[in-house]
DNA sequence: TGATTAAGACCACACTCGTAGTCATTTGTG
DNA sequence: CACAAATGACTACGAGTGTGGTCTTAATCA
């Protein structure tokens, strides 16, 4: 199942705090984002029909929820461009981020957790 | 500027072989696309109209070479992405990748010399 | 109770993308 | 020279996207 970028900040909302009617993800999306609400309303009734939310009807109007689990999706997406730009490979990738200064103290530490378990794991 | 999915296939075979005609491009996707010439053509046509190509007229027909670097390409890419699907944080993208089996034993060895190097630069 | 409002349903429209077809022209070859 | 093959130019077309308008209905407020 595909999320275009704009229904992405979607189903961030929802991740967040899923559950929500179609007023409240446009009232969270306001600050960052100044879509009007039918854009949202639409963008909502796509990821329905993707299969990516769930409604549940409260009263005359619905309440929206994930069907698909944020890590699940962020994982896939990951690979996914990890395939189409760095043929797969995560270092060139990570590499880049480094030199553009895509990364943080906070990032480079956290990286280098991930390793050490990494490493335990396959050792 | 954006370089589709199809289109990015035809800056690989440029990026690592500059100043081909649509022909050679052509060929050299073969073996991994089985796209229409035709097709390779128009993906030709649109990049140079966004300006990731350039064009020099040999005989009757074009030679076409990269006018973006790959890796100036690719950094602004993993920043975008980052950016969309990570909120910018590097590393659980990292974590994503290492839990779906994307990382090999070789980018784990990478990322590390990689951190070490980021470390000391920093400190 | 009548009018405004708010929800969802359905529609629209320009643009991108993947995928190619058609046309006109050039050029190499018999 | 006449013609087939190759080249670029232009066109097409359906699916997806970003962005939002219209229509109908139901609820709420004066």
């Amino acid at each position: 199942m595909k999320i275009s970028g704009a229904e992405l900040e979607v189903m961030n909302v929802l991740w967040r705090q899923p559950g929500l009617g179609a007023a409240d993800v446009f009232e969270a999306l306001e600050d960052h984002k100044d879509w009007n609400i039918r854009t949202v309303k639409t963008l909502l009734a796509r990821l329905v029909e993707k299969g990516a939310l769930a409604t549940e009807q409260q009263g005359r109007r619905y309440l929206y929820s994930p069907l698909v689990a944020q890590r699940d999706y962020k994982a896939r997406a990951a690979r996914q461009f990890v395939d189409r730009v760095f043929s797969g490979r995560a270092a060139p990738l990570v590499a880049h981020l480094a030199e553009s200064e895509g990364l943080t103290e906070q990032d480079i530490a956290e990286l280098e957790a991930l390793l050490g378990n990494l490493k335990n794991d396959t050792e």
